[in-house]
DNA sequence: CTAGTGACTGTTT
DNA sequence: AAAACAGCCACTA
């Protein structure tokens, strides 16, 4: 554990914060949540923190996907993935073949 | 301090 | 079209 465990660093609030912000039935990527966070070109460290997300927290970490529409995969058996896309579905998004999704239909876009 | 790793992405082979 | 390369940086050991 950090020493600092219960106090997360801004750098990880400000992803959250903007992930938080992102609308239902509604999808962003991590390059754009990155760019959104003023920080341009550290969508691993977006994938980095929510990787570090504890279960059970309110934030909408489904509908973050990488650039190609699909979902990341994170080594497990593929069921965190496959939840993430069971969230998705209930919102409305729809899944063609692969498991990937139109993001020119579904990427969020905000004011 | 160094080295390895990773829910990524755009460019170049 | 598919694979490799390069960049970016927080976190762990």
């Amino acid at each position: 554990m950090r020493s600092d465990m219960g106090i997360p660093s801004e750098t990880y609030q400000l992803i959250y914060a903007v992930v938080a912000q992102v609308p239902k039935g509604k999808v962003a990527t991590y390059g754009q949540i990155a760019r959104m966070a003023g920080m341009p070109r550290h969508a691993r460290l977006v994938g980095y923190a929510l990787h570090a997300l504890a279960v059970g927290n309110r934030l909408p970490w489904h509908r973050i996907v990488n650039a190609k529409g699909q979902i990341s995969e994170r080594g497990d058996a593929g069921e965190a993935a496959a939840a993430q896309r069971r969230r998705l579905v209930r919102e409305g998004v729809i899944f063609s073949t692969h498991n990937t999704i139109s993001l020119l239909r579904y990427q969020w876009h905000p004011e």
